[in-house]
DNA sequence: TATATTACTGACCGACCGGTTAGTAATTTC
DNA sequence: GAAATTACTAACCGGTCGGTCAGTAATATA
């Protein structure tokens, strides 16, 4: 009953250094995918890891470094797994055009990551530093694993032979589409999308346009 | 020189009720397209409007009426047109698809009007009524639409069978990865992409994709 | 020219939020 | 157990911005 007066009361906070830039992190990632990044507070932020706005401080240097430190933290590992992955790959390049775009669903889209995404695209105007940061951490990277993908593919006679810049975003816009769509209007369709149906279709349409296989356009070479 | 002595210096500002409501939408659809809708500030639409904050409350509630009419007033004659351009077209529908995507862009995505696609894309999430009022009038028709040319497609063979909510949103997708690309990362590229080469490259894979023709997979029916 | 009307201005309000800092309490050290 | 250290709190600051309104100046009226 009496709080007030309990003999082994905790104490009103602890001290957690070591815990404590995780937490942060976490808490940043829920509140920047949830808001995106002008309208996230900060004060939510430490309300979120059980900390004052104060601690926050404490750890990161600003708004601008917090949310590098989370794109560093979830983003970028997930970055360095794919390259190797591609690397070491040794199937036919449809399927790792295919299992690259399924493990970058898996690892990125189906998570709340796939906001940082969505955030990114929608905010990166109003905070060129930050969009700076974002494109030579994230996006060259992630557009250089899919043009060598796509240079492997045509080397060896799989897809025909195409502007890889252009193949690139055609690629990736489906699914950021993907992304995107289920940040916003998804829930407000009467027949909310199924991902694993939408990426299936959508395999099998680009992997159809690619191929080299005969057509009533022109082909290899 | 002398200003204040003049003796046909014009007014300190001029009554124009009937041209300011243009005026104000004009200014107001150049800054959310430039800031996005919660960094767009009042001050700075009614100021290359060419009024004071005061004016523009006279004409438009708030924030919100404002930017509703900014859609009404741009976004909702083009669909009207777009729905009056499907139901009358007579040829192939292979041939619609590919129309109506190049008039979507050159009607909407070459404009600054992509802008506003972007807006809604990226804040609908924290602006809920303006998320239903924008999916209302401009994203559920669009997407009737374009499921319309879909059927159409598949009802006369052109197209194969395929999930028609899927396919809609693969198809907007890359359009939008345009519009959206253009707003975001396109300046920070060392080769920038060409909207058109873009456009050409989505259309001839996304019809080798959907078409009915011979292929190593399943076809039509 | 005098009076009435009203489109328009600009100063203001209150809420919000990134960032700061004086002070406090948990922990460590001796 | 007392003193020293420091992780943490909470009140605060200054700038911003959506929205309001008392007052003013351009126009209409007669």
């Amino acid at each position: 009953m009496s709080t007030t007066l309990e003999i082994k009361s905790k104490p009103r906070w602890e001290r957690r250094k070591d815990a404590r830039p995780q937490e942060l992190l976490a808490a940043a990632l829920d509140i920047f995918v949830e808001r995106g990044y002008a309208a996230t507070r900060l004060d939510d932020v430490a309300a979120r890891a059980g900390v004052s706005k104060g601690t926050l401080y404490l750890y990161f240097e600003n708004k601008e470094e917090l949310f590098k430190a989370v794109v560093r933290e979830n983003l970028v590992p997930a970055l360095n797994e794919a390259e190797d992955y591609v690397e070491n790959y040794s199937g036919s390049s449809t399927d790792l055009l295919r299992e690259f775009i399924l493990a970058w669903w898996k690892r990125i889209g189906a998570t709340k990551l796939s906001g940082i995404t969505k955030l990114m695209m929608a905010e990166s105007g109003n905070f060129p530093d930050v969009a700076n940061f974002y494109h030579e951490e994230v996006i060259s990277r992630g557009n250089a694993l899919i043009i060598r993908v796509l240079e492997r593919g045509m080397k060896n006679g799989e897809f025909r032979r195409i502007d890889k810049t252009n193949a690139n975003l055609i690629i990736v816009g489906p699914v950021l589409m993907l992304m995107m769509w289920k940040h916003s209007f998804n829930a407000l369709q009467p027949h909310p999308i199924s991902e694993d149906e939408y990426l299936d279709c959508f395999l099998d349409l680009i992997t159809r346009g690619l191929h080299a296989a005969p057509s009533s356009f022109s082909n290899t070479q």
